[in-house]
DNA sequence: CCTTTTTACTTGACTCGTTCCAGAAAACCC
DNA sequence: GGGTTTTCTGGAACGAGTCAAGTAAAAAGG
């Protein structure tokens, strides 16, 4: 578990500002993988009355663009949080019920990374996405 | 190049009403890849005035379920489709100025379909986003 | 500690891609 | 051709996300 302390030192040694807000949203995404904004801004609401929905996007890109969590954005998805940054690590989301679920790369390090013909591109990043169904959806209707 | 012909077989192929705006729709979809649904809108126009937007959106998606044209959408671009189908392949996309390529899956077959943990999920794509800068973006500007 | 400066948060309106709806029109089948 | 089914039109509606101006709070300096 992560304490107050933690997150007040990864926003400190982001160069970012200590706010109650930040914090509150730090947490939340650290305790609820894959949330989206509007379920993260309930929650913050949870312990934080009266934070504007605006206030938590905003911090939602700062912490984004400084690399404290990582946006994903399943196609036919609103977007979504989560704290696990730098591991490259991927994902399988159910294509019935929208659950989403990590998985480590499979080949490990920086792996994927080399497409059979890049056209030029200067790659820098490989998103992999799995599709399918979740235990409980492949389930016969019981 | 596809005539209009071999277009309206794969229409009847798929067992869907042979129409002007799916003709249209299609021979777009063939000719420019990665177009999003505004610029197909347009290039539809040209040859077909007077097509409502809601026509090419109904089309859109009945030529996806149908899997004649395939929907992607990369992280905050909108909506985009192409006629390239069945054949596993990925995208380089530009983190600069949007523009897309197409990438032949490294592996082959329907390759990278295997996560390293799939946590119970019945998996049935896996789907490769590379991100990175175009040739032209990533030029010093000159 | 208290002031100043800088940065973050609030409020509320607004944009944009996309979808919903009801009526009119067209394409297919016999 | 006539009837039935499916599609197209036009306009309204929706929801995630953004913009803008003013207020409040955090860090820096005395």
């Amino acid at each position: 578990m992560h304490t107050t302390l933690d997150l007040e030192q990864s926003l400190r040694g982001a160069a970012l500002r200590v706010t109650r807000p930040r914090l509150a949203v730090l947490s939340v995404v650290h305790t609820h993988p894959h949330a989206s904004t509007d379920a993260i801004l309930r929650l913050v609401r949870d312990d934080l009355t009266g934070v504007s929905h605006q206030a938590v996007y905003d911090v939602l890109r700062v912490l984004t663009t400084s690399g404290l969590v990582r946006r994903i954005e399943p196609a036919g998805s609103v977007a979504r949080y989560e704290a696990r940054t730098g591991d490259n690590h991927h994902h399988v989301v159910c294509r019935s019920c929208g659950v989403i679920a990590d998985v480590d790369c499979a080949v490990g390090g920086t792996p994927c990374l080399t497409a059979s013909d890049d056209h030029g591109f200067t790659i820098d990043e490989a998103e992999v996405t799995y599709w399918g169904l979740c235990p409980a959806c492949s389930q016969p209707s019981s």
